[in-house]
RNA sequence: GGCGGCGUAGCCAAGAGGCAAGGCAGGGGUCUGCAAAACCCCCAUCCCCCGGUUCGAAUCCGGGCGCCGCCUCCA
């Protein structure tokens, strides 16, 4: 079956073909730096990582792009009310960026420019796009002349009359058209600004864009993403910009627009409006892997509402897959059959069932049931494994192997926290408290410097204890192992233990500290 | 006013003419000292409402009701 995506100029889902044969060039709105990234911010990167990531897993090679805005209004705005640069401004956004991302999975682009790097390129286009006719200047200012470029408005499907029907501003009198817009904006006094044929200045928006793919990318690009509410004015812009400058059609094969993200009050988020959850306290508050889980519980042109309920349910499924990995690697290390124990024929489905979810327009929430699914069959395997049937450790292998792939190409990790040197006093407590009541139960452990050898003292004493019926210090062990975020679980073959905090939260490994 | 989207179980959410995926929560059971995990079973005769088309509709058509987005900045 073909790769299938929808393509917002055509509000259709067409089958997609790349421009050249196994290459893929995409290029995804980035963030303004004036701010903070909020969870709507990495929702976005998180499914077009998700995209990229699948087009590999598919054989192709991505070439992908990804802007910072580090000049315009908002961040002038900021460094003038803070008496800070522009420049030392947007840097800290990029740094934190960088971090949050990171902590996140989404693997980096192949280009990061910037608008304040892309000013020669800018001005090529616009001295271009005044050469052709398509953009005119008022004083320093120099505007986008729409009414020379007949398709505008066709990416979102408006006309000029019912635009202006519409407006809620008042149009800048100089213009030409209500609806022309600027290109290069004249220095005001104390703003950055750059040389240019019209004086100095600085780029409008839209125009950044347009610079880097054209100087990165080519004048023809494969995937076009953003949230929603660019496709306009922001993407129609730059087709008009783009297409009037190279003359050529379309400058973008498939647009794609993610819906956007809804906060646990109200039904928009933004960052104006001060009602977002950070990117950054959601990693405090949550693994990676779950924020992705929640993310892609939905498909991505469906608006979700991140509520702490929903990154609970996520945080819990999470486990579900990931303690299937875990139930398959004790399965495997207790059995010695050679057989598939039927999980072979179940794994293939899954792959099966998961390509076709993610070639109907990256259905995730289908590639997610089927990851579901399969975790369930080995569950089933691993079970009686472990009850003794001692069937399956092939079928274990490729079925555990197969989980950990697919979930991959998700960008989930499935990989458990571990326990960090931070436990090591309060594991210690716990140690010196149950030694007070039956130190004959807890040797002083050779090392009291290594977690995970802490905790493994303390089950091998509770062992002990519950093999006396001494249940008093066995549940003790597990209470205050369970206040430090360490849930004890007593198999039959003997007792396990995983990071699992009791609210249902799970700090993301990298997030848990706070900043200085 | 123009353009567009949505309404599926307690919650989240797929499905888009052939008889309702998946997750979370919940109930019963197996296992267990208990708890947890896992497994087994149960949990929407029904998909906002009313008409219509069809052998057959949650899915198509018509009409309502409700919610939301874009038309300034925004992932």
């Amino acid at each position: 079956m073909s790769f299938r995506l929808h393509n917002t100029a055509t509000r259709t889902v067409e089958e997609f073909v790349p421009l050249e044969r196994g290459v893929v060039r995409m290029y995804v709105c980035g963030p303004n730096l004036y701010g903070p990234a909020h969870v709507g911010h990495g929702f976005s990167y998180a499914f077009f990582d998700v995209l990229r990531r699948y087009l590999e897993y598919r054989g192709h090679r991505v070439l992908h792009v990804q802007n910072f805005t580090d000049i315009e209004d908002r961040i002038i705005e900021r460094a003038t009310r803070e008496g800070r640069g522009v420049a030392e401004i947007a840097q800290e956004y990029v740094d934190r960026f960088f971090r949050e991302i990171d902590a996140l999975g989404v693997r980096r682009a192949d280009y990061y420019p910037r608008a304040s790097e892309t000013i020669p390129k800018i001005v090529e286009i616009i001295a271009g796009l005044i050469a052709r006719g398509h953009a005119y200047r008022v004083n320093g200012d120099v505007y986008f002349r729409v009414s020379s470029f007949p398709r505008y408005l066709r990416l979102s499907g408006r006309s000029l009359e019912e635009m202006q029907a519409g407006a809620r501003i008042d149009p800048d009198p100089r213009k030409e058209h209500p609806m022309d817009f600027v290109l290069w904006k004249a220095a005001k006094a104390g703003e950055p600004s750059w040389p240019s044929p019209w004086g100095p200045g600085r780029p409008g928006w839209h125009i950044e864009c347009s610079a880097m793919i054209l100087q990165y990318l080519g004048e023809q690009i494969d995937i076009h993403g953003g949230g929603e509410d660019l496709v306009f004015p922001h993407h129609e812009n730059e087709v008009a910009q783009s297409e009037a400058f190279t003359g050529r059609m379309p400058f973008v094969r498939y647009w794609l627009h993610n819906a956007l993200m809804k906060p646990p009050v109200g039904e928009e988020m933004h960052r104006h409006l001060g009602n977002f959850v950070s990117l950054q306290d959601a990693l405090r508050q949550y693994s990676a892997d779950a924020i992705r889980l929640f993310y892609l519980s939905a498909h991505y042109r469906t608006p979700v509402r991140w509520t702490d309920e929903a990154l609970r349910a996520s945080t819990r499924g999470l486990e579900r897959l990931r303690t299937a990995l875990t139930n398959a690697e004790e399965a495997i290390a207790r059995t010695s059959d050679r057989e598939d124990a039927g999980l072979t024929e179940p794994a293939r489905r899954a792959r099966e069932a998961f390509e076709a979810a993610m070639d109907d327009d990256v259905n995730t929430p289908q590639a997610v049931a089927a990851l579901f699914t399969l975790a369930a069959e080995i569950n089933r395997v691993a079970d009686g494994a472990l009850k003794g049937s001692g069937q399956g450790r092939a079928g274990l292998w490729v079925a555990s192997d197969t989980l950990r792939d697919l979930a991959q190409v998700l960008g989930l990790s499935l990989q458990r926290p571990g326990v960090t040197a931070r436990l090591v006093p309060a594991l210690q407590a716990v140690l010196a408290d149950v030694r007070t009541h039956a130190a004959e139960l807890f040797p002083e452990p050779a090392s009291t410097a290594d977690p995970e050898h802490l905790i493994r003292t303390l089950l091998a004493g509770r062992e002990r204890a519950r093999a006396r019926h001494a249940y008093d210090v066995a549940d003790r062990v597990r209470a205050r192992l369970g206040e430090l975020g360490i849930l004890v679980e007593d198999l039959p073959t003997g007792p396990r233990w995983r990071v699992a905090s009791p609210d249902g939260r799970e700090p993301s490994p990298d997030a848990r500290q706070p900043r200085p």
